[in-house]
DNA sequence: AAATAAGATTGATAAATGTCAAGTAAGTTA
DNA sequence: TAACTTACTTGACATTTATCAATCTTATTT
């Protein structure tokens, strides 16, 4: 008996990558025979910084934070991974590295596909090449985003937009309980742990958000708005 | 006799992007059969965020920068662009809109491609599709080169990396006499211009570069890569 | 050449942010 | 339960950086 097993086909997998719908079933079954299934322990590390880019990453269930591990031991954490998303580094098609480490922030389950199998289906399928494209140039919009909230704007609109993000994009919900630290809220917004909560604290006494511990819940979400766009 | 003469073809361009090295003959033609080139002066645009990407364009001659307009009339400049490269932003395949803005720094001459065309070849030829690709991600790899040296380094460091960057990738010499203004050279390194004056002025006095207006020249260039690392 | 405008520089000051140290809370191990 | 570890929080303080105003330089126009 394998140690790994795959729970399903690719073909009717609930889980697959909306960019994988352009495959055709031939190249779907190609991409089945190169893909194997990996279970993480939170806190363990799926990808290294520096390390070989031999596989991409789907992750099915679980969260992740993927982070660029800078200058003096300081990280930039750029998102928070939820189920369904890819992990495709810019290390591919030029060294083949990982440019970011990413790391279980919850019990995680990923799909790793071998980018060769990846490459050989860019090459034959020209809608599948045509929505990677599409796929790593949306990433790209995002790093502009980020270039502009963290270089342009003081500590309470950065982590008006971290804040906005948590709530949005990664629990979709107005209430909502994380899973990382306070460190990692900082290290998404660029700046000290410590200022991180002060912004936090300041909310919270202003009554634009309600935090206990993990806990959050946006009370007044267009000051948080307000506050994102003013800087 | 047209307004716009185009100088040559792509087939034997002297000026023609490495990205084009990869299509057929045929495909070439078809290129050259949707572009023309344009010429603009010193402090004219080329591109304007948030207009509709409808052409990419090719710098053949002059230098332009590469910037998006941020919040509170502030710009974070991306890059300098130089002779044989090419703009293709991240709102190809996705909305079709600009994501930066592109001044011209000098008289450019700049080939317009239609995005038609390109997408229409990106299908086409598997390894041309490849070789974009690989060329999207190397500008995502810059982007996180700018993220933390922009959000981990002060500002000694982030001039630095400017000097480094002016030197070393825009003019290619020890001694360059810059066409940007100390406002540009603060929107490169994300802080006020009086703050980017006063590091050129420091490393001046500490020897690390000699700089009279626009005329600078790296004299200590280990020290320089230091101040760069250590943030 | 004088007048004007734009950019560059400097100094003084205020605001933003990080660092350090101490203390608290909460969870984990013995 | 106690000891211990880890993360979180707070306050005091130092450092970094931006802002504002004045001056100087350089280029452009008249």
């Amino acid at each position: 008996m394998p140690l790994f097993v795959n729970a399903v086909f690719c073909q009717n997998c609930s889980k697959k990558q909306n960019l994988f719908q352009f495959l055709t079933d031939e190249e779907t079954n190609y991409i089945n025979e190169h893909r194997h299934e990996v279970k993480f322990n939170r806190g363990e590390t799926i990808f290294k910084q520096g390390g070989a880019l031999t596989h991409i990453a789907c992750v099915t269930t679980g969260f992740a934070k993927v982070y660029i591990e800078g200058v003096n031991k300081k990280n930039l954490l750029l998102k928070i991974l939820r189920p369904t998303e890819m992990l495709a580094g810019p290390g591919m098609f030029n060294d083949f590295r990982h440019y970011y480490s990413v790391n279980a922030i919850s019990d995680v389950t990923a799909c790793f596909i071998e980018v060769e199998a990846i490459m050989e289906v860019v090459k034959q399928n020209s809608v599948f090449s045509i929505e990677f494209i599409k796929w790593v140039n949306q990433r790209g919009i995002r790093y502009f985003e980020k270039l502009i909230n963290l270089t342009q704007k003081q500590m309470p609109g950065r982590i008006a937009d971290v804040l906005i993000y948590l709530s949005k994009e990664v629990y979709e919900n107005d209430k909502f309980t994380v899973n990382i630290s306070r460190q990692d809220i900082a290290d998404l917004a660029a700046m000290s742990k410590e200022s991180a909560i002060r912004v936090i604290k300041e909310f919270k006494v202003s009554k634009v958000i309600k935090c206990e511990g993990n806990d959050f819940e946006i009370l007044d979400f267009p000051a948080l708005q307000k506050v994102s766009q003013t800087g």
